[in-house]
RNA sequence: GGGCGCUUAGCUCAGUUGGCUAGAGCAUCUCGUUUACACCGAGAGGGUCGGGGGUUCGAAUCCCUCAGCGCCCACCA
């Protein structure tokens, strides 16, 4: 098969994928040890974005080369139903019609994301087949399929026996705008400069006030008393009676409580029981009423008529001009303090009281921290494991209830007759149920997306059922961004070994965010996103993962343009014209026999393949994937491509060149999956897929053969350096005397070298080339030479300069005794070989004078 | 207030037990169409590795310190 004269990406991926998969390639080969990693499910209600390519591509990278190397390889495909993401997009597309969710019943909503999201799926599983992911699309788990739900329920229903479910009125984070609560760390906190308020509340039993700080008057309406420190003695009179409560006819108690900092503000704090965390507690302690006063939907209740309804901004705007006007403020003091947002609409959080499901997480935390210490997980960069410990360290329980339809619906009714009497029942597809009797309604709420999401490692691999894909439990790489560290990376942990005993995966290893060219993040709105489906459009699918891996290291984030991926592009087309050569060269029947290495670029080209080979071990077994791709780069490009290449033109081994093509193939498959497979279908000699090919192995080769192509790579090099610095841009000639090597060698240094001529003279004659350390000279003309004058002074000069140095190391006593032996022989060789220069130089500078 | 990270060539970044002349991609300059490739080849220039100090025979790498930048966590109203 002929090969176009450049590569075409887009004209044989989708092809070469649908053969992979045909093929069973992606399936585990039930030999040898297990390798697994599980696709953090992609949110299953749009595109995939850059990060999903670099996070999909990196484990593709592992799955690739572990499935090579004989490991029994699984990378197991999921989609997330992503609940309140999810929700907020569909959410929008109600509203594009007109609708909401009030329109329509929670069996309807459901059906009707259902809908939605299995058409987006379609999508993405076509996005995540043109990265190239080597998935088991047969093992792709949905995150509401059947055994996912029944395997979450029976979690909660093992910590509801276990007594670490509690429902309660708590101050939860609440979106007004999304109607729902979040956990903790799903608010936004931002510093800012906000107003101290301080407000004069008249009291009610003696003369005179008591001066209150807030940020917040708005809430005052919810006040049900004012607190100070017990031991703040400007107060300490007061403790007791009461104050009027301003714009309000109410009555409410000063009492003391340890929780008032005297310090801060005024040291007297309004205390707010449904609208702060910390007045909750204090109005627990306290018995103190709860009046809520702002609403679900963010506006005002409770409230005298002239606030009703009103946002909550507006709200304080008018509290304070009503304080105002009946001059109750008696300062205002500027403050940075923070803010909690909803991380998703960007509008503040509002603390308000709901009853909710809450998972105890202390026990769970404990746990994780004793296996963290332990070292049962390796954590790439290591540093990310502090952060997690102390994450875990400082937990507060989880609320897991979401007032969305769109999930996993809680497992919970409520006894219609007895609000306090809850039972676990999985029958969530009934509004009530009978049991003894009793009547019990359904809870309509539903999990936090993460509480399925946290369960996935032994989900994916059926590790609690014994089914076929336990052998994979825990899992070897769980690959995520840094973002997820605390949401998912910790709550696996937790969960993993609460129901399974064990940590859910070995390796954890941590990417960056990936940023534009400027190193700005990317978003919609700069307008700075790359699509990664327009890349592989333009470039390619390999193009696009070699870029976005290229210098990347694990938990930086990092700037990528087109740059990268052109130069992806770039070693792609490299690659298939190397290969065009070579079938060129080899013809259209060729079939190889035993390889073995002849010529000196025989024996030096399998000596670099196993150099790179090597590296790209030792660093892909540590992660390091942009030093290993680096490695892989540079052999088939430096030394394949621009000295194996071009030897070959001079010689004739089509059994090794056969060899170097399939060895760099097969070096090259786990970075550039798609070009190295479309060219291993077009080798004649081959009936099988790279996929599933072995590992390289390397063959024998004899060290001095390949150093002497090394000399010869030598003497090439100076010959290619002097000639450009010579003026104008005659041909030379190569001279030598007495020297096997070049004598051996004249065709390929005349090739590699662009010379006139390689000839044997009896008479050095023109300009020695002094570093190579041969007997050689080009036939520079005097006049000419006089001109080099100059250049040879110069690189004497330096060679003085590297002579000093060197002895200046080896006269250091200590260094001599202390540093390894070899680096000493080294560095005596080097000042050896740099003597010799000198002296050529010198002997050439005479015969010019 | 705690924790983590970053500062290396014009740009974006690698550099893992401290050891040859500190690397890559892109950009720049010179030359070149020799049939694998101009998505190319050959060559070159460009860095006091943020500043200062220390440990060491030897520091981009370890320690201290200063400066600048970024991120995460934290209920002080």
């Amino acid at each position: 098969m002929k090969l176009a004269k450049a590569y075409e990406p887009n004209e044989y991926e989708p092809n070469i994928y649908a053969l992979w998969e045909k093929s069973g390639a992606f399936k585990p080969s039930g030999k040898g040890e297990p390798f697994s990693t599980v696709m953090p499910p992609p949110n299953a209600n749009g595109n995939l974005h850059i990060g999903h390519a670099l996070d999909m591509g990196l484990k593709d990278i592992m799955v690739r080369y572990k499935r090579m190397q004989g490991f029994d390889s699984i990378y197991i495909p999921g989609a997330d139903h992503a609940g309140f993401e999810t929700w907020v997009v569909y959410e929008k597309e109600l509203s594009k019609k007109g609708q909401s969710r009030f329109d329509f019943s929670r069996e309807q909503l459901y059906n009707q994301v259902w809908d939605f999201v299995d058409q987006q799926r379609g999508n993405m599983e076509l996005q995540l087949r043109a990265i190239g992911v080597s998935a088991d699309w047969e093992k792709l788990v949905f995150t509401l399929d059947e055994k996912v739900i029944k395997t979450v329920n029976s979690t909660f229903k093992k910590l509801w026996d276990e007594g670490l479910i509690y429902r309660g009125e708590r101050i939860v984070n609440y979106s007004t705008k999304f109607q729902t609560s979040y956990a903790d760390i799903e608010v936004d906190h931002k510093v800012e400069k906000g107003t101290l308020w301080h407000i004069a509340y008249p009291l009610i039993d003696k003369v005179g006030e008591i001066v209150i700080a807030t940020t917040r008057p708005e809430t005052l309406f919810g006040d049900t008393a004012v607190a100070v420190n017990p031991n703040d003695e400007r107060y300490k009179d007061l403790i007791g009676s009461h104050v009027m409560l301003p714009l309000t006819d109410r009555e409410i108690p000063i009492i003391a409580d340890d929780y008032v900092d005297a310090t801060f503000g005024t040291g007297a704090v309004k205390i707010t029981p449904a609208h702060d965390p910390n007045d909750f507690e204090v109005g627990k302690r306290h018995d103190l009423e709860r009046i809520q006063v702002i609403d679900f939907d963010g506006t005002m209740m409770n409230v005298p008529d002239e606030f009703k309804g009103l946002d909550a901004e507006t709200a304080r705007k008018r509290t304070l001009a009503a304080l105002q006007a009946q001059e109750l403020i008696r300062k205002e003091e500027e403050i940075e303090h923070t803010v909690g947002y909803d991380y998703k609409s960007g509008l503040p959080i509002q603390p308000l009281i709901k009853d909710q499901w809450f998972l105890k997480m202390e026990p769970l935390a404990k746990r994780a921290l004793e296996a963290l210490e332990k070292g049962e997980i390796t954590f790439y960069p290591a540093s990310r494991q502090q952060i997690l410990k102390q994450y875990l360290r400082n937990i507060r329980d989880w609320n897991l209830s979401r007032q969305i339809p769109w999930g996993i619906p809680i497992p919970a009714f409520q006894n219609v007759a007895d609000e306090a009497d809850w039972i676990f029942d999985d029958r969530v597809d009934q509004e009530t149920i009978e049991i003894d009797g009793k009547t019990y309604k359904r809870e309509e709420d539903t999990f936090d997306t993460w509480f399925s999401s946290g369960q996935w490692p032994f989900i994916t691999t059926e590790a609690l059922d014994g089914g076929d894909l336990s052998r994979f439990y825990p899992t070897s790489l769980m690959e995520t961004g840094t973002d997820l560290l605390d949401r998912w990376i910790a709550r696996m942990i937790m969960l993993g070994l609460y129901v399974t005993d064990q940590v859910p995966f070995k390796d954890v290893y941590l990417h960056g965010m990936v940023l534009d060219e400027h190193s700005q993040k990317m978003s919609k709105s700069r307008g700075n996103v790359i699509n990664p489906m327009d890349s592989i459009a333009a470039y390619g699918s390999d193009a696009l993962r070699l870029g976005l891996i290229a210098s990347r290291s694990p938990g930086q984030n990092q700037a990528f343009g087109p740059d990268r991926i052109v130069a992806g592009r770039n070693f792609c087309n490299k690659l298939w014209n190397i290969a065009r050569f070579i079938e060129n060269k080899l013809g259209d029947n060729f079939q190889p026999n035993e390889p073995k290495a002849k010529s000196l670029a025989d024996h030096w080209i399998i000596g670099e393949l196993k150099t790179a080979k090597e590296t790209i071990e030792r660093t892909l077994d540590d992660y390091r994937f942009a030093e290993a791709s680096d490695a892989m780069y540079h052999a088939i490009w430096d030394s394949v491509a621009d000295w194996y290449i071009e030897a070959s033109k001079d010689q004739d081994n089509p059994d090794l060149l056969a060899w170097v093509i399939d060895t760099s193939l097969k070096l090259a498959h786990p970075f550039a999956p798609f070009v190295t497979e479309t060219i291993w279908q077009t080798l004649q000699w081959h009936d099988s897929l790279l996929i599933t090919e072995t590992w390289p192995e390397i063959l024998p080769f004899n060290d001095i053969s390949a150093a002497e192509f090394g000399e010869l790579q030598k003497l090439v090099n100076e010959a290619r350096f002097v000639i450009t610095s010579l003026p104008g841009n005659e041909k030379y000639s190569l001279l030598y005397e007495d020297d096997s090597l070049i004598e051996d060698n004249k065709d390929l240094i005349k090739r590699l070298a662009k010379l006139k001529d390689v000839s044997i003279l009896s008479q050095p004659k023109g300009l020695r080339l002094a570093t190579s350390g041969r007997d050689a000279w080009l036939d520079v003309s005097a006049e000419t030479l006089a001109e080099h004058q100059i250049n040879l002074e110069e690189r004497l000069a330096a060679t003085h300069k590297d002579i000093q140095a060197l002895e200046g190391r080896l006269s250091n006593e200590n260094y001599v005794k202390k540093a390894p032996i070899a680096l000493v022989e080294e560095t005596k060789k080097q000042l050896d070989e740099k003597k010799a220069v000198v002296l050529r130089l010198q002997h050439e500078l005479e015969v010019l004078s």
